[in-house]
DNA sequence: CTGAAAGCGCTTACAG
DNA sequence: CTGAAAGCGCTTACAG
């Protein structure tokens, strides 16, 4: 079995408390007691129980992960460096990957409750089920706008709507599509579709947003639009792998980009940009988006509910490649 | 405060011994006291703690899950098809992102243990620190060999370069270049090279191994390989994302593909393959690898320590598209 | 069919 | 500087 604080205790002849004592530096010992202590637990090979210290503690030191899916290049670099600022500070992380499914999602949250996760940061498009839940769960939703109660953080995608438009018309698009997901999920891609919509009145355009069904086939919508446009001459789309979609469908058909066709995706994350450095697109700061959810986790966390940023939206950037 | 089972039993006029049985649906509970208990549970909003349950069980239903970086492609499919089944079958995920460095896989490591996991997935190339530390702690190694007792799971490497040399043998390559990562680590992708040399050989074709260092900037080795390599028509490239530089470089340098030069890569994820669906490559089935993982790491669990197979290869497949 | 008691492995007032 | 006792929130023999 498993040796415990007792099993160490015997071995360097002291009590359980002064065990405890030597473990969490807490209190008066003297030297060689902690010696003695170290030397035990060394010997055989004792790891506390952190399942025993968080329950009488009441935290946990873990927090819950609520994505649609790792496999999602903006997802998997968001999981990545939120685990790796949790990890430094001494959180671990439990992912969960929902599928954008709200049954899941809320089944992960109760989960998490059960596990008694110190706070959740979620990526959720099913506005609600977290306040439903939620009972003092301290909450941080990524990018979308979930509730009154629960912190935002993401990007400024009003901003980065309005980068990409302009870059397209500066650089002499009449015609330009603009792709989005669907309108009814609200999600922080309406407001790029927003943006792309003023800027396009401003200049005396007329917008045109297709929709494409979520994580679907984009080829078969694309090739319609292609069919149906055949005098675009720009395409910003709303995320990386759709603008690659354009991209291969420009190829299938022989279009010359940019000349013909100017595309700028949005996200430019990593992977993206290395397997396509070409590709022209707004990139989000991963990053800092999940070092400031957590800064605001942890506040709550710490109970300092009070003067946490209901909103924090952070700069994006031009990634200008060879599509534009 | 969070309810705890007294609240529930106070409210539903039993014992908490109860509350638990009709929790844990386990011994004779009538009826009534049942829908009593259930109507208190939902009153005051009662979730079981498993900290506490899993403390008492010496379970917990937690698996921790080791990878070098969920912003890769590959790795983060992994994580989501392991997240996603451990979540069938009950179980919870712990993400890890070791960078493949070896101090942060013993932190992780030590983490692991003292939340008390069942059972640990890694995907790691530090040989010795799993086994050093393991102590009864079932452990499955994805893809890499890391010692006598830790059984393994993967895709047949050998198959996988075999596969991807003749095929490119096939379509009339004569000097076919490989490019892979560093040998010294010993890494699956070793086999990949193993089995690329010998084809190589077979045909009476002399190998040319590539080594790039671990995730580097790969432009400037691939420019290189160009440079000194001027009479290459095939490149058979140890992983997709290297194949995509290869693409990138080929681009660059107006070299025309497939007919001056083929490219094949390896790994053949969902993301690479919507990202460039041209690409030739060798595709590992990472739900099936995941799969059984799993399966075998759970039956260690149970402590069905015998007949746990050391080796288990999956087959691959090739996904020919047009760099070939 | 139901309850009181002991215990999972810790930590922390309290006392000395 | 150190220890005995109580308790974190559960579960499970044991007894009735």
């Amino acid at each position: 079995m498993k040796p415990n604080i007792h099993d160490v205790a015997k071995i360097a002849g002291v009590s359980p408390t002064t065990v405890s004592r030597v473990l969490n530096n807490r209190g008066y010992i003297s030297e060689k007691t902690k010696e003695r202590v170290y030397k035990a637990m060394e010997e055989i090979n004792y790891f506390p129980n952190d399942l025993a210290r968080s329950l009488f503690r009441k935290r946990t030191n873990l927090i819950g992960l609520i994505i649609p899916n790792s496999s999602n290049p903006f997802f998997g670099e968001l999981a990545f460096h939120i685990e790796s600022i949790c990890t430094l500070k001494g959180y671990k992380l439990l992912l969960c990957n929902s599928l954008n499914r709200k049954d899941k999602e809320e089944k992960y949250l109760e989960m998490l409750i059960r596990n008694q996760v110190d706070g959740v940061i979620a990526v959720t498009f099913n506005r609600g089920i977290l306040d439903y839940h939620k009972q003092n769960l301290p909450i941080v939703a990524i990018d979308h706008y979930l509730s009154n109660h629960i912190p935002v953080v993401g990007s400024d995608n009003y901003a980065g709507g309005k980068k990409a438009t302009e870059l397209l018309l500066g650089k002499g698009c009449k015609h330009i599509v603009h792709i989005n997901g669907p309108l009814e999920l609200e999600t922080p891609a309406n407001l790029r579709r927003k943006a792309y919509e003023d800027v396009m009145k401003e200049h005396g355009r007329k917008p045109v947003t297709y929709e494409v069904p979520f994580h679907q086939n984009y080829q078969e919508y694309i090739s319609r639009l292609f069919d149906e446009q055949p005098n675009a001459d720009g395409i910003f789309a709303s995320d990386d792998l759709i603008a690659a979609a354009v991209l291969n469908q420009a190829k299938k058909r022989g279009i010359d980009i940019p000349n013909r066709l100017k595309v700028i995706g949005y996200d430019g994350t990593e992977t993206v940009q290395s397997l396509l450095p070409d590709l022209t697109t707004i990139q989000q700061p991963i990053e800092l988006i999940s070092k400031k959810a957590i800064e605001i986790l942890l506040k709550a966390v710490d109970g300092d509910f009070n003067d946490l940023p209901r909103e924090t939206y952070l700069p994006v950037q031009v990634l200008e490649g060879k599509t534009t």
